[in-house]
DNA sequence: CAGTGATTGAAACGCGCGTTTGAAACCGTC
DNA sequence: GACGGTTTCAAACGCGCGTTTCAATCACTG
């Protein structure tokens, strides 16, 4: 009875969206990121989805396979719309640095795309659940490691491994905590500069300016407006 | 009846350790910071504490008030033990940045003072509530004004404020990401490594290597073992 | 040592939670 | 148009939550 995993018959009639597991899915996975999963309360996202309470043991079993399910998808939905970036061979390692940031930060920042799917795995990252494994293994754990043969590339093997982890550590928690702290970013400094420092694309510049000069690649900070 | 506020009688007998007040408070404390607000129940707390059910709502009036009770006490607690640095006068900036780096990651990641206290700030940040406002007034605030202050210094006020604060912010950030994804961190490099990739003071030099040699103040990161 | 207010305790309150139920509605097939 | 499996629905279940109650106990006063 409970074992009803891929709705048999559904899922030839109408649009993504009739599909009730799908409406579920993208309820859940808005309250789950905003609130949480234990201050989300099944009956709210039912309400959201337009379903009956049931439909959610029906499709899903109980919460906490909902919660999991919901994080997949975010992810997964996020893999596909975004994929790891490719460049031209012979592309210079700065500008794959550069884009590697850019694309990463507007992923993050980026006001176009859904907010709550970032904002669902940030909350996996901050305080793991068993769902945090697919994420690391599917998608942070290669995008790292990306990073990393970037940089190997830029200092031509000039680190070892550990060293280079160090520096990408430091790239990622650069773009890490305008996601993450947000609201206390905003905190600190005045409003009207809040746009332009949460702006994926300037921030960018600095992170891999920032980056390049400290690895003697580019000049160092010293003249404010040297953008390449 | 419930506008007891500073138990009256109690005060005078016995040593902090005995007072209930404060038995709840730090259970609670170590509660939330563990499971959040709505995950954490007051009976668990009580529990913890030795306490009736009942005293919760008898000295804080209700679980709302005694978190933001905690969180405050949390906060107090460690600014109370770990007072914003002073420096002799005419103490190098670089000095300076190097002690302020050190200081803050003592505290973010050290294991000799108790871990609960940074994390039930840390999610105050990440997601804050009303007491997040104090904690950015009191803590926070002061705490990033004077990384700008030092930056200022160190670049002999070659940038402007809102450049100070973007510098500012990637120092932050590449401490805050260990203490914020420090499970994540974990499982992205090997584990013989995760120690040393996590003591404060390695990661203190190469943080501030990081920005004195982007700031072209220090020569760039290329020779792994350069540490002043 | 009776009196008084502060504190503690066991028990219960009402509520909303996740989950389950069993019947009704739906929908292709014969 | 009766059938059989799938999906939906209103209603309810048991539980544990935050909170309240009120009597018992304590600690100090006069």
């Amino acid at each position: 009875m409970t074992t009803v995993a891929t709705h048999p018959q559904a899922a030839q009639a109408g649009s993504p969206l009739d599909d009730p597991k799908e409406r579920i899915l993208s309820a859940a996975g808005e309250e789950f990121a905003e609130r949480g999963f234990e201050a989300t309360t099944v009956r709210h996202i039912c309400l959201a989805a337009g379903v009956n309470v049931a439909a959610v043991n029906y499709y899903f079993g109980d919460k906490q396979r909902l919660y999991h399910e919901a994080v997949r998808q975010a992810h997964q939905r996020l893999v596909a719309q975004v994929p790891l970036a490719v460049w031209p061979e012979g592309t210079p390692a700065r500008v794959k640095l550069r884009d590697f940031v850019g694309n990463v930060l507007e992923r993050m920042l980026g006001f176009e795309r859904p907010r709550w799917q970032t904002r669902l795995m940030l909350r996996e990252v901050l305080q793991p659940t068993e769902a945090c494994r697919d994420l690391v293994q599917d998608y942070i754990g290669p995008q790292f490691q990306l990073l990393v043969s970037i940089l190997d590339q830029l200092s031509d093997g000039r680190f070892d491994a550990a060293h280079l982890r160090r520096i990408a550590m430091s790239i990622v928690g650069q773009m890490f905590i305008y996601r993450a702290a947000g609201d206390v970013v905003g905190m600190l400094v005045p409003a009207e500069e809040l746009q332009a420092l949460h702006a994926p694309q300037p921030l960018a510049d600095h992170i891999t300016h920032y980056a390049l000069a400290a690895l003697g690649i580019a000049s160092p900070l010293t003249t404010p407006e040297s953008r390449a």
